[in-house]
DNA sequence: CTCTCGGTTTGATATATGTCAAAATTCGTG
DNA sequence: CACGAATTTTGACATATATCAAACCGAGAG
């Protein structure tokens, strides 16, 4: 990571709402988010969009663009964040060099083959309040290991977006929320949540197990 | 292409139903199918299963396996196939030397992230019909992008792992393939698929336009 | 401070897909 | 060739989620 660090010191600036890049940009560069958080989506030609993530600080974004040299999808920013290009031929040319830096490029791309596997699982086959627990988990687990609460956290996006990422109108999300509040498994008050009974939240993921 | 060719003459065969590799194997190697298909899965904790590709002749994978050193879903033969082991350290080893080789592994990889993307796109945006016109058609793309027939061919999974893969119940793939017979869009005798209007399935994916 | 507007919540109703069950067909095997 | 098992088709009905609509709330602008 520290030879990540290397390749750029220079950080640039997204206002809340701007485009990291879109789809059909030219591919350059890797964004590393040095602070922040995007999300980031594709479109259908009928004007459709699914969300496919929402990346945090640490986290490496426009893997996508390597496969044709432009971007397949959009990343926007959720508030206002910082990213490091990482340019990807100099990334390629240094990977080339330290086959440690080699093995961490692999093992994020293939990161993000798993985090996609796992979504489509959650896409394909849980029901709204299981994908919507899972989401809550996910997140949960990513500020913990940033070394923020496990348990209180501001959500970053609208309930159109975790919608549209968990394959869900707004209002079914809106709902799935109350419900849980009703049930005593979190307290939520728009976009600030806390979890107050991770245990139960978890069972709600895999209904199919009795808890 | 050709390098990887040199990287293993070895073939190794598996007979319909047989695992290429199972959730929790160490992983060693990518896998080329040199003849066959194969399909995907990740398994739930409490049973489910959700089938997350299918892949054919030329297809790379194996590739969930970097991130953890271990692999995350498992790889089943669906008719009598070969596959190709491409030992990963010696893919690295030699594609530090090569970067032609380099640039190509990380297509591949980025190739399977676009990949997912669309099919989230699938899971999480398309009604039942559109997702069932959308693997039609993506099937014939990969007929006819190897030399076969684009309107006409047999499938090689079950009405249930179409299913799984498209987030429906088997009911709800049969009905939809009936409804596309009537329809005329298609003629589908059990596993022998004919397209019959192209353009008029290439419409349904995407109801949104005026078709 | 108040107004406005986007976002959120909640309710009533519609609909796509799931569920359960039975019949029909196909396929593998003896 | 014939049997039984597995898969597929089809039907009747149940239900989760979407849709439409209205009320509510909160954050930013003036």
């Amino acid at each position: 990571m520290r030879l990540l660090d290397d390749l750029s010191h220079v950080k640039r600036c997204f206002p809340r709402g701007a485009y990291l890049y879109r789809s059909g940009d030219r591919f350059q560069s890797l964004y590393a988010i040095h602070s922040g958080s995007f999300k980031t989506q594709v479109l259908h030609e009928d004007g459709r969009e699914q969300v496919t993530g929402f990346q945090m600080i640490g986290e490496i974004i426009g893997l996508d663009a390597i496969s044709t040299d432009h971007h397949t999808c959009e990343a926007v920013a959720l508030e206002d964040s910082e990213v490091c290009d990482l340019p990807f031929t100099r990334l390629e040319a240094l990977s080339r060099e330290m086959p440690s830096l080699q093995r961490h490029l692999h093992k994020i791309m293939s990161r993000e083959i798993v985090r996609d596997q796992g979504i489509m699982l959650l896409l394909g086959s849980m029901r709204a309040e299981e994908r919507l627990a899972a989401f809550l988990l996910n997140l949960s687990q990513r500020f913990a290991a940033r070394g923020h609460s496990a348990t209180s956290f501001q959500l970053r996006m609208s309930r159109q977006e975790i919608g549209s990422y968990l394959g869900l109108k707004l209002e079914t999300v809106s709902r799935a929320f109350s419900h849980f509040q009703e049930d005593g498994l979190i307290c939520i008050k728009v976009r600030s949540v806390e979890i107050l009974d991770m245990g139960r939240l978890r069972c709600l993921v895999g209904q199919h197990l009795a808890c």
